[in-house]
DNA sequence: CTTGATAGTTGATCTAGTCAAGGATAGATA
DNA sequence: TATCTATCCTTGACTAGATCAACTATCAAG
């Protein structure tokens, strides 16, 4: 071997550095500040998934987690213990069970939403131009 | 009240909705990646941040990571039982027990943060000019 | 109608996390 | 010095998230 392959570009490094470092302060906030509601990480993550306005078959959320379904099983039970999902047979397939969201699920949705779009200080506190030109690279970044 | 505060402008949180998920994204990027390791997230963050130089108490692992500290014996106990930490008392305060990487646990360190410090697609094509932008704005954001 | 894939559950087992209680040490103060 | 208080860590009990293996029910194709 000649010279060391950087398959990365050392700016591609350095930002996601930061980009990382932010992420890591933000683990800890977003499970406080859902633990307000309640909820622990993954609830508010399977609440925010779930389309008020269509039942969810309960493999989406497994897909979504990447997650055993058995592990779904679980999340479900207690969200709906809860009473804020309820398991819906789905007369096209009687395999799948969907989720619905109920009223106080609805209105728990909502609030954790509120909560999770909350940006953080950091994120606060920029410019109106630092702002528009982060979303802008943002959104060219994850629509690539 | 006369209008709803709108305490957080617009370009803010349109901002942090796309962070948000990209995040999100990484996530189970990030699980997947430590895993190759043999290691569980928390491990992988925990080994991020020892020092290899410096004995580490495990009273800041517990601030770092926000919990009790008795979450904090279950995770070393781990990463001792693999060898990667060792327990060391600490001469100037007999009640603190600082954590020492051992010679392969700075091996799997450096191999762990390797596999972190791997920018994920999405920042990994964005063009020179807008990593710089980036870089930039985010170290403003964390820096202020 | 068999065969095979898919959807979800159950049970066992692991890791991460909390809380309450306790032991050991350090530091301040009466 | 004796005691009180705070800090550092551990233990035990318990909950949640996650994996895996085994199982039921259903669908869909041949």
């Amino acid at each position: 071997m000649t010279v060391a392959e950087t398959k990365t570009p050392a700016h591609a490094e350095a930002a996601w550095q930061i980009l990382w470092e932010l992420m890591l302060k933000q683990r800890t906030r977003f499970v406080e500040a859902v633990a307000q509601l309640d909820l622990t990480p993954v609830q508010a993550i399977v609440l925010r998934r779930l389309d008020p306005h269509r039942p969810t078959p309960m493999h989406e959320i497994a897909d979504m987690l990447r997650c055993d379904a058995s592990n779904v099983t679980g999340i479900v039970d207690r969200l709906e213990a809860r009473g804020a999902v309820e398991r819906r047979a789905d007369p096209s397939d009687r395999r799948v069970k969907a989720l619905v969201l109920t009223r106080s699920g609805r209105t728990l949705r909502r609030r954790a939403l509120e909560k999770m779009g909350e940006p953080p200080p950091e994120i606060a506190s920029l410019s109106r131009a630092d702002l528009q030109t982060l979303h802008g690279i943002l959104s060219r970044a994850t629509s690539r």
